[in-house]
DNA sequence: GATGCCATCTGTAGCCACTACAGACTCAAG
DNA sequence: CTTGAGTCTGTAGTGGCTACAGATGGCATC
């Protein structure tokens, strides 16, 4: 039988999650509390796969929110397809936008890096950038992000 | 007199720092315990630079360790100068790094949309996509960065 | 002098997504 | 019987804040 339960060291190991990781998407709800020989957890075929799922999805930056999200669409059948295209929407701009500042810092630094590297000013040039004052003396400033 | 001390509020407005964001540097150390009238906190024009520093290092990413390793590299004079330049550099290589990761994250995300929207596919293309396998069933994967 | 109101104070707990223990137990092999 | 690997529960820690409760402080107004 290709059918056998398996423990949660297997489960770790086939789909590279954490033995822990594991216990804890139990305890928030996202993997259901599967049967027990003894005390041991066993798992099964639809524990491995939905684990994968939710590793991807992890791997793709949704949140675990997110994630109990896709997991119920999964399950809805094809009806759901529009909800899925837009919560994956809305997190690719959530995702570009973190880029966006990732490349305002790399910008930022690299020129401050470069600065340094030139070595001509008096006082290391990113220490006088940090200490010099963009950070409007008389309004307020925004947060970086939401 | 130019040289007032000034509240908590005050430092927060000019700074565009939370009350309690203040309030938690000064608990780990990044900002030192003010002088205080009665119980109140009074900050003069040094707290204002170390901290607007603070949020500009915060700004390019810096994390708080850093942070406050620059700021004692930024006591020590100028002899520091190529010490800023490697911490800055890399935090840089960091930076970098999180934004390649990112970039396959918007990739394959931005597939599974365009996939979605021409929608053809039985089934929702996202969802198949997290639903097949590329977990490797034989061997274990890495996480995505330290 | 009593009242109201804002600012500030301390201390604690919560967020996210894990990770890291401590200390008990189960089970199979040697 | 002992040993060792695996698993169990429960708790606490990470980073960088943010939020709240409940107590004071100080000033203006009546």
């Amino acid at each position: 039988m290709t059918e056998q339960a398996i423990q949660i060291g297997e489960l770790s190991r086939r789909t590279g999650c954490n033995i822990e990781t594991i216990r804890y998407y139990e305890r928030v709800g996202l993997m259901p509390a599967p049967p027990r020989r003894g005390r041991y957890r066993n798992y099964g075929g639809e524990h491995v796969s939905r684990l994968a799922f939710v590793r991807r999805a992890r791997e793709l930056g949704f949140t675990l929110d997110e994630v109990r999200a896709l997991l119920g669409l999964a399950a809805g059948g094809q009806a759901s397809c529009a909800e899925v295209r837009d919560l994956a929407a809305s997190h690719l701009q959530d995702v570009r936008a973190r880029i966006a500042d990732l490349k305002r810092m790399e910008r930022a630094l690299a020129d401050s890096v470069r600065a340094c590297e030139a070595g001509q000013d008096p006082g290391c040039p990113l220490i006088q950038a940090l200490s010099a004052a963009p950070v409007s003396p008389a309004g307020r400033s925004a947060q970086t992000g939401p």
